[in-house]
DNA sequence: CGTATCAGTTGCACAATGCGCAACCGTGTT
DNA sequence: AACACGGTTGCGCATTGTGCAACTGATACG
C-alpha cells in the first residue's frame, strides 16, 4: 500500500463526501500533517483532480474526475457484462432471458438468450416492449418519477391484448408502486394468453434503473411453486449485472426514481 | 509534485484513454519499472479507482471514479456558478439576461438578471419557454439529436404568436441546423412584436447542451449594428459558465447532439 | 492602528517510504 | 517440455515524502 497515494485517495473521498474541505480540516480528518496534505493537494490540483472553489477558497473535486468517469461509462458495455450472467440464468431456469433497456422513452430488447427448451419463447432484439403489459417494461417504469411517468403515459395507448391486460393509467400506477415495493414485475398473460413473464430491475452506478432482465415462458412452466426460487435467482443475476455497471453493493432499493 | 501520486494519476489518465491496459504496457508508457506500476495499481485497486477486467485481465477504471463524479455533479450548482457571470453580462449589455435549462422535455427559465434599463423586459423564473419561438428554447433544441427532436416535437403545437413565428416542423428543423452552425439563436419578433432575443448555448462536462443564456430587449435596443459585439460577449459568458460546470476548454462546438 | 488568530504554504533535515533490480510465479504457446 | 510473456514479491538503497517549525497573508478585535 503506497502511503502517499493512499492518503491522496482518502483526501478525494473526504472531499467528495463533504463537497469541499480545507487543508487543515483534511489534515485533522486524516491525522496527517497539514504540510503533507497541502503538498498532496498541489499534485492533485496540477492534474485537475481537485480545484479550489473560489468563493470559499476550499478544495472541491476537479473536473478531471468527471472526464475519467465519462470515459469509464463509455467503455461500459452492459450487453457484454450481462451476457455471461443471463446465459447462466437461462441455463438454471430453462427459460429464455431478455435484457431490456430504457432508451428514447421506450423499452427495447437489447439482448436475448433463448432457452434450451424445445418450444422456446423468444423476443427479437431491437423489439420495443410495451409499458403496460410486459414485465420488463413495467419493471423499468416502476422506477420512473411520477412526473416522468405522467409525461411518458400522456397519450399512451393501453392496447388490450388479453382479458388480463391493464388498460388504464390508474391501475397501472398502483401496480407499478407494488412492483417497486416487491422488487420484481410479473406479466401474467397480460400480452398473450398462456405466457407468463417475470422481470427484475438492474441498477446502475447511481442507483437508477435503465435496464431490466426478464424471463418468459409458457404459463405452466413458470409455476407459482417455483416462482419464488426463480425470482431469487433472477435477482441474484440482476445484482451481479448491477455491480458490473457500478451499482454500489448493498444499496439496491434505496433508489431515487427518475 | 509528489512522484508516486503524480504517476498514479498518469496511470488513471492512460487507462481512461485506452479503456484498459496491463502493467507492462503502463510501465512502458510511463517509463517506470513495472514493479512500481504494479504497486501503484494495487493501491488504486484497494480503493476501487481501478479494477481488473475479468476477461482481458487488464486494468480498467474502477467505479469509485463514477461515485466521485456523481458527488461532484451533485455539488455543481449551475445557478450559483452562472449568477456572477450573467450579472456582469447584463451590466455590459444593458439587457435582461435569463439562464434556461432543459428538463423534463421542457426549457425552463431557472434564473434571471433584470436589466438596469427603466423599461426592462423580464421573464419569470420557472416559466417554460416555447421551443419554436424563443431564442433560449431554439438554442437548446439545436443540440438535440434528430431522433430526440422528432420525439419532442411529436404532437407539439406550433402556436402562432406573430407574423414571424415559425409554425412548421420543417422550417424549424433547418433553422435549428443554422443555429448550431453559427453557435447562437435569435428570436426576431417571433413571440412578441417589438421584442428581439438572442441566446447562446452552455456546454457541460460532456459537451452536451442543457443550458442556454439569453437576452431579450426592445427591438430597437438590440440593434443589428451592436449584435455582433453582443453575441461575442454572450459567447464569452457562456464559455465561462461552461468551464465552470466542467466543459473541457477549447472543445466547444465539437459536440455530439443528444 | 497594532496585535492576535487562523488557514495555508515553504525550508529543512531525517529516515521512512517508494523505488528499481532481479528473481519468481502462473499461463498459455510452439 | 521448454519457452515466452505478463504480473507479483523480496530486498537493499537512496530518493522521496514526511513532520516540524518558521513564515506569509488574510481577517478579526481590542
Amino acid at each position: 500500500m503506497i502511503q502517499s497515494l493512499d492518503r491522496a485517495i482518502r483526501i478525494l473521498s473526504h472531499i467528495a463526501e463533504r463537497n469541499s474541505l480545507g487543508v487543515t480540516e483534511l489534515s485533522q480528518m486524516l491525522s496527517v500533517n497539514k504540510s503533507t496534505v497541502s503538498r498532496l493537494l498541489d499534485t492533485l490540483r496540477a492534474h485537475d483532480m481537485v480545484q479550489i472553489d473560489k468563493g470559499t477558497g476550499k478544495y472541491r473535486l476537479g473536473f478531471r474526475i468527471l472526464h475519467l468517469g465519462e470515459s469509464l461509462k463509455n467503455s461500459l458495455n452492459v450487453i457484454a457484462i450481462a451476457r455471461p450472467i443471463i446465459l447462466d440464468l437461462s441455463c438454471r431456469l430453462g427459460e429464455s432471458v431478455h435484457l431490456c433497456a430504457f432508451n428514447n422513452n421506450c423499452v427495447y430488447v437489447v439482448d436475448q438468450v433463448r432457452s434450451s427448451r424445445a418450444y422456446s419463447l423468444s423476443a427479437t432484439v431491437g423489439m420495443i416492449e410495451p409499458f403496460h403489459c410486459s414485465s420488463v417494461g413495467k419493471c423499468i417504469l416502476a422506477y420512473r418519477r411520477p412526473e416522468t411517468l405522467r409525461a411518458l403515459l400522456a397519450g399512451y395507448e393501453f392496447t388490450r391484448y388479453t382479458e388480463h391486460t391493464i388498460t388504464d393509467e390508474d391501475t397501472l400506477m398502483s401496480h407499478l408502486e407494488q412492483i417497486r415495493r416487491q422488487g420484481y414485475a410479473i406479466d401474467d398473460e397480460e400480452m398473450s394468453i398462456g405466457v407468463r413473464c417475470v422481470a427484475v430491475p438492474v441498477f446502475n452506478y447511481r442507483n437508477s434503473v435503465y435496464y431490466s432482465i426478464g424471463i418468459s415462458g409458457p404459463k405452466h412452466t413458470v409455476r407459482a411453486s417455483d416462482l419464488e426460487k426463480s425470482i431469487r435467482l433472477m435477482m441474484d443475476a440482476a445484482k451481479e449485472i448491477s455491480a458490473g455497471i457500478g451499482c454500489p453493493s448493498g444499496s439496491t432499493g434505496l433508489t431515487e426514481r427518475e
